[in-house]
DNA sequence: GACATCTGTAACCGCGATTGTTACATAACC
DNA sequence: GGTTATGTAACAATCGCGGTTACAGATGTC
């Protein structure tokens, strides 16, 4: 489905919010730093953040972007159709033959099954917040200390 | 995931090749005709599917494409993965910005968000088999009869 | 009010992926 | 040998996306 990479923007900026909660806005220059894009390309993915009720914004000096709910309270599924707005996967371009008995009938029956797995990917999503990720996040890595022990590397 | 057709393409010429088992090869000329394309799209596609297993072709007057197994024993993840070589989800194009705690982080839990979410999406596909959407064809469009009647229009 | 800051959005470029098309070598069967 | 059909390279056209520049508008500070 998402053959972009704006799913993974939308994460890592709501979760650098997430972090920055009840610090006032962080700007859209600041959320390029960390992801390393441009700021424009931030704004247009706060844009849709906004329209989902995510985030707010807001101009002006002291201004840019809030987390709009806690984390705990944002599944990924819900920014996964924030940013992603349409079907992900892709008809036959051209209307099939429709005299042919395959081509008269396939692309309703493709549509049930494309419809079918994007449930069960946005299900899968659902299953876990931002919060998760936030976790996840830390517990992978630990605050940069320089003893690199090799113990308990291998935790799934 | 699959922004491009190809998946739809490949379970119709598929379903196609179902059809006409046992009947020898359909060339890529008449599966061209049935998905509404241009032959040699349908070879290149056939040519992945033949390195999956799925079909076997044959050169020559009165070669073709032939289904390799009964369609009740190809599920639709099958096709999926032979026609999808690789990943659907992409990841940041520029590594984020190692500096920032999120940035730091991120890539290997998003890795790990779409693996998951990529496993439900081919779960979901291994559900039904290319006989299932057969059936659904059939099921949908009843043998074009010239008594267009209304009754029993709506089912599912 | 003047100024600086920051968002919102349009416009454009460049890149990569994909479909469609032509062309041709190769193989199988008569 | 001729016909039929695959296999594949090469190329054009298109499309979506990230990146960039530019600028109008809103907000807060002096």
């Amino acid at each position: 489905m998402a053959s972009s990479c704006r799913f993974a923007f939308a994460v890592h900026v709501l979760a650098v919010l997430a972090l920055k909660r009840e610090g006032g806005g962080v700007c859209s220059d600041a959320l390029a730093g960390s992801v390393n894009t441009n700021p424009v390309v931030i704004r247009r993915l706060l844009s849709r953040l906004r329209h989902a009720g995510l985030v707010t914004t807001q101009k002006g000096s002291c201004g840019g972007a809030t987390l709009c709910a806690a984390p705990e309270e944002i599944p990924l599924d819900v920014i996964y159709r924030a940013i992603e707005p349409a079907a992900s996967f892709s008809q036959h371009p051209h209307q099939p033959n429709q005299r042919c008995p395959v081509g008269a009938g396939i692309e309703r029956v493709l549509d049930e099954v494309f419809a079918s797995a994007q449930s069960a990917l946005e299900s899968a999503l659902a299953l876990r917040t931002l919060a998760d990720v936030l976790a996840a996040m830390s517990a992978e890595a630990p605050p940069p200390r320089k003893s690199a022990r090799s113990v308990s590397r291998k935790a799934a």
